[in-house]
DNA sequence: CGGAGATACTTAACATGTTAAGTGAATGCG
DNA sequence: CGCATTCACTTAACATGTTAAGTATCTCCG
């Protein structure tokens, strides 16, 4: 924690102040980014060490639930957009972790499921995943976590369907 | 670690049920990542409009508000990495959005502040991030709103200094 | 049946996230 | 003073986020 003062012998004649807006740091977009980014924290060396990254895990605990999904539902599940999960699967599969099969009523979809080294993998790193959870939970509370997810889920609710279903505005 | 039932081998029945863990689209990680996704969609647009991203928009915001810094005070206040912000400043310099100047006492150290154009581009971008917010508020309540923020400071309170001050651990 | 349009992905291109290494400038210490 | 360390950035390299195009397929309507 080093303190600075932050004060080179001036700055006290600014030139941006017309616009005062929010504290900036107090923002919702930055809070949401900050409490994040601290429980992130937490789990990214662990999935390092098993050679994962945060959104590569992600798709494997998703198949591991789902057991077989298509690509357009494992995007929504896993919460990654479209191109992401393209490349990552490409790469997941040469690793082995994943396997892909087309359907067969329709070639365009391609089903996607965890394979055996996968399961054994996730079950490598589960372990340490679920103690780091509980250690966050511990700390920050159960209750106030439930409660702070609950207002999580309102808060996205409430959101849905404001930046998508303009209809009403511009095409350019 | 513990052993696992493990029932997969052979074609046609599930492979992976060995690891409940939690829902997975109900983790905290996920959440916090929805909620904020639900929150930025909003205000993409609006910034794209200017030719700002989320991270340079920010950058403007902290410089605007404390005037000028140095690159490292900067990177904590707009929470971004040491290297994104490289880049981003390299950018928005030849955008002739922020200034340069190395201090005087220490070469190494470069004040970075917000140009007169970039207050222009934030004059014009504000009012309508503005209007976002308030309608973000006005949907959830802004109440909820700062009970909800409070949360999320108490959360990133309650890991700080978990997955950094580790000082104990192997080294490698 | 045939071609326009919709679908399910995949590629491409650019910006950032993340970690490691590199550079030049201060500092500390013998 | 000399030089190893530390500091403040910047570069590099790889992975993902984000938007726009591209590619096969599939559907549907005339």
């Amino acid at each position: 924690m080093s303190k600075r003062p932050a004060d080179p012998a001036n700055g006290s004649a600014p030139a941006a102040r017309q616009v005062p807006m929010r504290d900036f740091s107090r923002s919702l977009p930055m809070s949401l980014l900050r409490a994040r980014e601290a429980v992130m924290r937490q789990f990214r060396p662990s999935l390092r060490e098993h050679g994962l990254t945060e959104q590569q895990w992600r798709i494997l605990r998703a198949l591991a639930a789902i057991e077989a999904a298509e690509v357009t539902e494992l995007a929504r599940t896993a919460f990654l957009l479209g191109p992401s999960l393209s490349r990552i699967l490409r790469d997941l599969e040469a690793r082995n972790l994943i396997e892909r099969k087309t359907a067969k009523a329709d070639q365009r979809r391609s089903m996607v499921s965890i394979s055996k080294e996968g399961v054994k993998l996730m079950a490598s790193v589960a372990p340490t995943s679920e103690a780091i959870y509980a250690e966050i939970t511990s700390r920050f509370g159960a209750r106030k976590l439930a409660e702070l997810q609950e207002m999580l889920g309102e808060l996205e609710q409430s959101l849905a369907g404001l930046g998508a279903g303009n209809e009403a505005s511009a095409e350019e």
